[in-house]
DNA sequence: GATTGATATGCAAGTTATTGCATATGCCGT
DNA sequence: ACGGCATATGCAATAACTTGCATATCAATC
């Protein structure tokens, strides 16, 4: 259950509502570490029930009325006891990996096809990612402490969608040999 | 549910008792694709109540009596349907790089160890995988079709590790910085 | 004027995955 | 003799995540 550190880390030096932790998930924590708005809501309301978030209510005029959450001295706390935790990982799980199994025993097209988008996908993403951290984090070790962390977790972002492209590059070069010399 | 395909495509070849699988997916398999023995007895039981596969208890001496599975026709047809369906992905999480964005509110210093940890685990990984693929997978052009696709999984996997080992790397020289220069 | 999209939060149901336990036998080492 | 490991399958409870729906307002677009 680390989508709740996730959060806490978010809300380290500002307070955020729902709906902006919404956005930080799809955009910069999104690079690893997904999360869907119902279930930030869910996890926004448990650690307010549990004391580690604060929950302020916001009017608003001309738009709905938002919900501000704050790290509270016990939040710090329980995140500061979660960094001595070893860590978790759940590698991630990609249809395409199988369905490449499976490419001996029928039609490769599809597969192919998906390559394809994937190359411009991670493309997209590397050209992304690489703006960022030319604007911001150009030198790294001038860099502030906690902006040495954000710039790694780009970094390797950075490495991981060039790694994607160029195996998108050798498995269609590979591919293509086959879908030309078979028969169907 | 993407774990019926997996196991249906490790199936194609050969029949397999839940066990068997569970190793596979411990090995092979499980360079891209995690599950537990739990989760896939449970799912080759559905499997068999749908007709996918077929299920034959196989008598043993000396050791527990195990089940049989093999793929149906209607198990094949589902299989070949499904490779035209668009892939899902779900990315991975990992706790330490939300450690990384804590890094600058707290000691470093369990980071560091971890990441210590993880350029050894990934360079035995690396290690294991290029051996693989030096002993069955020499020359990728020169494998049949099915095997071209094992063949690709396998690289992506010898590129995943390679990235996170330079990455590891990366890391750990920008970190030690950190480490000197703190009071703390 | 009507649809779409951004803002803002939430419930309910279902699926998928993890954790912990349970059983039963045989082999190997000490 | 006894513990641990490999073989072999499974149940039950919980946690994590997805899918689909619901509401409400304002701004912009067609």
């Amino acid at each position: 259950m680390a989508l709740s550190h996730a959060i806490m880390t978010a809300l380290l030096d500002e307070e955020l509502s729902g709906y902006d932790l919404m956005r930080k998930f799809e955009t910069s924590l999104g690079f690893f570490w997904a999360a869907s708005h119902q279930q930030i809501y869910q996890e926004l309301k448990g650690l307010a029930a549990k004391g580690w978030l604060a929950a302020t209510p916001v009017p608003q005029e001309g738009r709905p009325d938002k919900i501000h959450y704050a790290l509270t001295e016990q939040g710090r706390d329980a995140l500061a006891a979660w960094m001595h935790e070893e860590s978790r990982v759940k590698p991630g799980k990609d249809d395409l990996f199988v369905k490449l199994y499976n490419i001996g025993h029928g039609d490769p097209e599809p597969v192919i096809a998906e390559l394809q988008q994937r190359k411009v996908l991670h493309g997209q993403r590397l050209a992304l990612y690489e703006k960022i951290r030319d604007r911001h984090y150009r030198n790294p070790e001038t860099l502030s402490d906690a902006r040495k962390g954000i710039y790694l977790a780009l970094s390797a972002g950075i490495r991981q969608e060039r790694m994607f492209l160029d195996w998108c590059g050798e498995a269609l070069a590979l591919l293509s040999q086959l879908g030309s010399d078979q028969t169907k």
